[in-house]
DNA sequence: TAGGACTCAACC
DNA sequence: GTTGAGTCCTAT
């Protein structure tokens, strides 16, 4: 009989378990990482063999007369070392429970033992006894397509149920496929690309650092330089060499494209890891990882964690997204996580991006991450220009939002075949509706929040906890009859008045809401390629790495909205934001014009993106955050205090203010009710911890916080390096 | 005094 | 996070 040390899988937040004692039965071999079951108290949990963190836990450990035996060791590969050090790492910068973090290493599909087959569903041919209208849409809509419930009612624009009546009418037909990952490998030298003389330069570079240990490179080139097959070299490198290579996106809409670009350069599909993967296909996929017989490894940062054995290369693409920060459960930021990674795998991390963050440029500047730049754009495409219109010189119609300088732009546009982008970020309607009569806001009731009108579908909707209503048809305040009004722009909105200005128009609605499923999102990009779209009207889905060689339009219809929020990165962010959606326009033979819709042409925002001096911008901003000492020259932390007990929460949030550590580098603002002072039910208030760059800020934060007690129903969070400040 | 609502600490 | 033990209260 032997000790070991296993460190459970489970999602409990800050309160979570340490490492627990077992024991394991002679003659069964359990290394580090080895992936176990143990009972714990009833039950039984999920665990890896552990050796990370200090013994000081050792003493306190329980005699073995108490010690209970593991029950069975899975037959999968341990977890890497490379990988267990992360682990330990995430757990310990963000103060996350280290068993929170290694569930997202193992999420508990890739254990179950049969791999059950995907179903997928197609048209039978025998019509259903009972048609209706959805039903003879959906069956014409799937045609000879397959895929599974969700896939189908998507593409039909019907529900799930719609497409379940039809499958159990006989219509619709199962079809099982054995869930196996992409099992060829592929080709690093299948259709090398032709590339510019800036292009080739940099990929050499970065050819040779495969292999040659950790190095972060930041790869800063513009929008349409060709980033993607500069660092596809460096993948074909890793690939040379027998390694695996993983690419971080920032959204799964972008997926789809980006698998086709794959294809096109390797030969053959990588093995993709996101949320929408169904449990058969996280479970091959996971389990050809852990092997090492996926070689390419494309997903949203969950990919990070995963245990390739035998990894080359790193890359991070749109490195500057700010979704890359998750802000549920462990609250992590996956691009500096992802360096981190490289550094324990000893592998080179290549961040790419046309609007680096201020954070990589200053690493840079420290000569931690070598700049590789790329400042024209592929094939001579020049980049668009870019122009303001100011909405109090020339404003739009009443009850309309476009401009008369954007709309003469579109007439153009039309005219000559070619496509426009029009750019809001709002999803639905309409923001806000108020009744005109006595002056009430439709508000949710569970957030500090007004419910989004959506017309597509028929409600009102909160953004934030996903409450939705029928839209009353009277006032529920003052009981007036059709007294609501709609406020506001939201992109369905800005695609009406296109619309009833261009009836001729084919018009696109991109946001999350249209585009949620890869199908849907590959649909979109074939519709565009084929010039089957005049107009897209989007939020930020569409500025994210889109290449539309007939593009040449881009139209922002408020781009003052990024700017009002006013919190640290505001004017980094709508720069990038703006920057990115401007680079949609003109990337094939056509130039590409940018109309930027602002009531403040004269801010500095502005003023750059106008006369194209993103060196200048970018100097003033992180001159600014320096003086300030604020990220990346000082350190941030919030800590979220919630309660559905309004009082509860007040208090325990009053009562870690009052303990709050104060001189020697800290300060601590605080405590107040968050700008979104209620969230899902929970009443919040935060506290923002300032701090000098080199402060031990967690050692002292944990101290502080263990010397509190809070209540069981006040959940304490902490956010290190927040990019949310609501 | 049984039963229910609730709190709290241990889980190896 | 879950669980079971412990505490307090109430209805009978």
């Amino acid at each position: 009989m032997s000790r070991i040390r296993v460190l459970l899988a489970s999602s409990a937040p800050i309160t979570a378990l340490g490492p627990l004692d077992y024991k394991l039965p002679d003659g069964l071999d359990a290394p580090p990482g080895t992936l176990v079951e143990v009972p714990l108290g009833p039950r039984r949990m999920l665990g890896a063999v552990w050796d990370e963190g200090g013994d000081e836990s050792a003493a306190l450990s329980v005699g073995d007369n108490r010690l209970r035996a593991i029950l069975r060791c899975y037959d999968v590969p341990p977890l890497p070392r490379d990988l267990r050090r992360l682990i330990a790492w995430t757990a310990d910068y963000y103060m996350a429970a280290p068993g929170a973090v290694l569930r997202m290493a193992v999420p508990p599909a890739a254990l179950k033992e049969d791999g059950k087959p995907i179903i997928d569903y197609r048209v039978s041919g025998a019509p259903p006894a009972r048609m209706t209208p959805q039903r003879e849409q959906a069956l014409a809509a799937i045609g000879d397509a397959r895929g599974s419930v969700a896939d189908l009612a998507a593409r039909s624009d019907t529900s799930a149920s719609v497409v379940r009546g039809l499958i159990k009418a006989g219509a619709l037909e199962a079809v099982a496929t054995a869930p196996t990952a992409p099992s060829r490998r592929p080709d690093p030298d299948f259709a090398p690309p032709t590339l510019s003389g800036e292009q080739s330069a940099a990929a050499e570079q970065l050819r040779g650092a495969v292999g040659a240990g950790f190095q972060p490179y930041l790869l800063d080139g513009v929008t349409g330089s060709g980033k993607t097959e500069v660092y596809f070299e460096a993948v074909a490198q890793a690939l040379r060499q027998g390694k695996q290579a993983l690419i971080l996106l920032p959204e799964i809409a972008l997926t789809q494209p980006m698998l086709k670009r794959f294809e096109a350069r390797f030969g053959c599909a990588p093995t993709a890891w996101h949320s929408g993967l169904r449990p058969s296909e996280r479970r091959a996929n996971w389990r050809a990882i852990a092997d090492g017989t996926a070689a390419v490894t494309i997903g949203a940062r969950s990919a990070l964690f995963l245990p390739y054995p035998n990894l080359g290369l790193i890359v991070v693409d749109e490195a500057h997204e700010a979704s890359f920060k998750q802000e549920d459960g462990v609250r992590y930021h996956a691009r500096d996580v992802a360096v981190m990674r490289a550094k324990f795998a000893d592998v080179p991390i290549i961040l790419a991006s046309a609007t680096p963050a201020i954070e990589s440029r200053a690493q840079v500047a420290a000569g931690r991450y070598e700049e590789i730049a790329l400042p024209a754009r592929f094939g001579g495409a020049s980049l668009p220009t870019i122009s303001a219109i100011d909405l109090r010189d020339e404003p739009p119609d009443r009850g309309a939002w476009l401009a008369p300088p954007l709309i003469a732009a579109i007439d153009v546009r039309m005219a000559r075949g070619e496509q426009s982008l029009l750019f809001l970020n709002r999803r639905g309607y309409a923001p806000l509706t108020l009744c005109r009569t006595c002056g009430m806001r439709i508000q949710c009731p569970n957030c500090t929040a007004w419910m989004v009108e959506h017309r597509l579908n028929h409600r009102l909707s909160c953004h934030h906890c996903g409450h939705m209503m029928p839209p009353p048809a009277a006032c529920p305040e003052c009981k007036t009859q059709d007294s609501l009004v709609a406020c506001g722009p939201g992109v369905e909105r800005v695609a009406d008045e296109v619309r009833s200005r261009w009836p001729d128009a084919r018009v696109a609605i991109v946001t999350s809401d249209t585009l949620w499923s890869p199908l849907l999102a590959a649909e979109f990009v074939t519709g565009m390629d084929a010039g089957m779209i005049d107009i897209v009207v989007g939020t930020q889905l569409v500025t994210k790495g889109y290449h539309f060689p007939n593009l040449t339009l881009v139209g922002l219809i408020d781009a003052d909205i990024g700017l009002s929020g006013g919190d640290l990165r505001a004017s980094e962010r709508s720069f990038q934001q703006i920057a990115q959606v401007a680079g949609r326009a003109g990337r094939g033979d056509k130039p590409g014009e940018v109309l930027i819709q602002t009531r403040q042409p004269d801010a500095p925002v502005m003023a750059a993106l106008i006369a194209g001096d993103t060196t200048g911008f970018y100097a003033a901003e992180t001159q600014a955050r320096a003086e300030a000492h604020m990220p990346p020259f000082g350190r941030l932390a919030a800590i979220i205090v919630s309660s559905e007990d309004a009082s509860a929460a007040q208090a325990a949030a009053r009562a870690i203010g009052k303990a709050a550590p104060s001189g020697g580098g800290i300060e601590v603002w605080g405590p107040a009710p968050a700008p979104l002072s209620m969230l899902r039910g929970r009443h919040r208030h935060r506290l923002l911890v300032h701090a000098l760059r080199t402060f031990p800020l967690q050692a002292v934060m944990r101290e502080w916080l263990s010397g509190v007690a809070v209540p069981a129903r006040v959940r304490v969070t902490v956010d290190i390096d927040p990019y949310s400040f609501v």
